[in-house]
DNA sequence: ATTGAAATACTCATTTTCCTTCACTTTATA
DNA sequence: TATAAAGTGAAGGAAAATGAGTATTTCAAT
């Protein structure tokens, strides 16, 4: 028997608990969590601070903002405004009738939050995150079959590739996790790069690789592209000059996004 | 169990029910709610204030605003207990090797919560909710491609139903809208109803309703199978006596789900 | 219009839930 | 170990919610 739970312990019950019934009253919750009803309170009270749930009389109801919360999910990564710039900036070069490959990561899931709403536009992605943390989408929102890899919240495998053959797209933005004039982009699991290189195979038109500075000169584990397969490289401010000119005699087009920027 | 409803709790039930039948009169919904009408009609008064509903002489109707933005808040589940206990029985039904067809849903994501990880399973689904909701999972998990539903977190369409032609499974399990003996099992979309159709027509095996007792009598909008076509419905206790001698009539076998189950 | 039945609004006593304060316990830190 | 900090639960009053009773309005059929 399992005396007393610590606080931590009581809210992640207190959200499970929520997940499921998306409604609780804290009699139930009292009785559940073997507490008073004053620390269930609190507990209620830290977590609607956190913007999990929404206190209400007699309990508490899932707060339905939460899925839409760029800001919580951000905290969590690194250099959250450089990558909302450069998502910014990457949909900005989505067009009208434009069919676009998309992959995984937390660059590229921004890049799906921006895309502008107003014009015909369908994305192709194994991105999971993307689809979940969004509303209604003003696109047409398609997610390749596959195996689910969890930790990245992402498609990948032999059926993955299966379902990519079924299609073919005319810009292909890429998120990677390492960029290197020697080793090109990189990723750091071999069913993300075997899914990519598929997507890049079957692009007719723009390579579009979109990475913050702290990329340039890494290599991840698997390689997805040379550097010359490149035609744009969305990043920002923070990218060496020299590198700059390393790209342009590659003839790969840079991309700044920076705060009130449309510049090349 | 659930002794009385708190106020959030009822105005979802309400939402809840004018979604489905569009109109509804206080009469029923003191009844469906175990309140006086006085409650009723303040819950009326303040859900007119949010602008979900008209009220009107005898009840309310659904306000024309809310079809374009229905899944706003009527996302808590019904009868989360049976549903668990219901996701746990059917999870137990499958066997090591079993390649398993699993539609989207409140009660089949608890199924695939519950599936076991020490068996060689393989899961082809099109919910998503239960991909997102989990860890690591223990069993061969994979997604088919389609497009993104955003309501329900599911994927359907032609591309969903291309994806699942390119695989076989050997039992189905399918959460369903309504079951009744004359119109079999219905779903409230097409998109869904698609692709369970094409789930059941490749499944050389078992196909497995889970279903709540609720569901009994009840048809939504579109029929994914007759009656004859299940083999096996796993429910709750509160199912009818008569339902269960129908059923056997059709020689379905009905599996119960109770608290320390494996009762057949 | 008139009228009667049904639905609704209003008032009020009662119950339930919530908030605040305070004494006490557990956990973390010097 | 001593001290501070955080967490916990009980008590009492405030606020909210509830249901019953009564007055008023609405609807529809004369």
């Amino acid at each position: 028997m399992s005396k007393a739970l610590i606080p931590a312990q009581r809210r992640e019950r207190i959200q499970e608990y929520l997940a499921l019934h998306k409604i609780a009253r804290t009699v139930d919750l009292c009785n559940m969590l073997d507490a008073s009803e004053a620390t269930v309170r609190r507990d209620l009270e830290a977590l609607e601070q956190d913007g999990i749930l929404e206190r209400t009389h007699g309990g508490a109801i899932l707060s339905q903002r939460m899925i839409t919360e760029p800001e919580y999910r951000l905290r969590a990564q690194h250099r959250p405004e450089e990558k909302r710039l450069i998502g910014a900036m990457a949909a900005s070069l989505i067009e009208d009738g434009d069919i676009v490959f998309i992959n995984s990561g937390t660059t590229t899931t921004q890049v799906i939050h921006q895309i502008r709403e107003d014009a015909e536009i369908t994305i192709f992605t194994n991105n999971l995150n993307a689809a979940f943390e969004m509303g209604e989408p003003g696109f047409h929102h398609y997610l390749v079959g596959g195996e689910y890899q969890p930790r990245s919240k992402s498609l990948a495998g032999r059926f993955a590739m299966e379902n990519l053959k079924q299609v073919y797209a005319n810009k292909a933005i890429l998120g990677v996790d390492g960029i290197s004039l020697k080793h090109g982009c990189t990723v750091p699991t071999n069913g993300e790069a075997e899914v990519v290189r598929q997507m890049i195979d079957r692009t007719m038109g723009q390579i579009i690789v979109v990475a913050d500075h702290s990329k340039w000169g890494v290599v991840s584990n698997f390689q997805i592209a040379t550097i010359d397969e490149i035609d744009i490289l969305v990043t920002d401010e923070g990218l060496d000059k020299s590198a700059f000119e390393s790209l342009s005699a590659h003839s790969i087009e840079s991309v700044i996004a920076k705060v009130n920027s449309i510049t090349t």
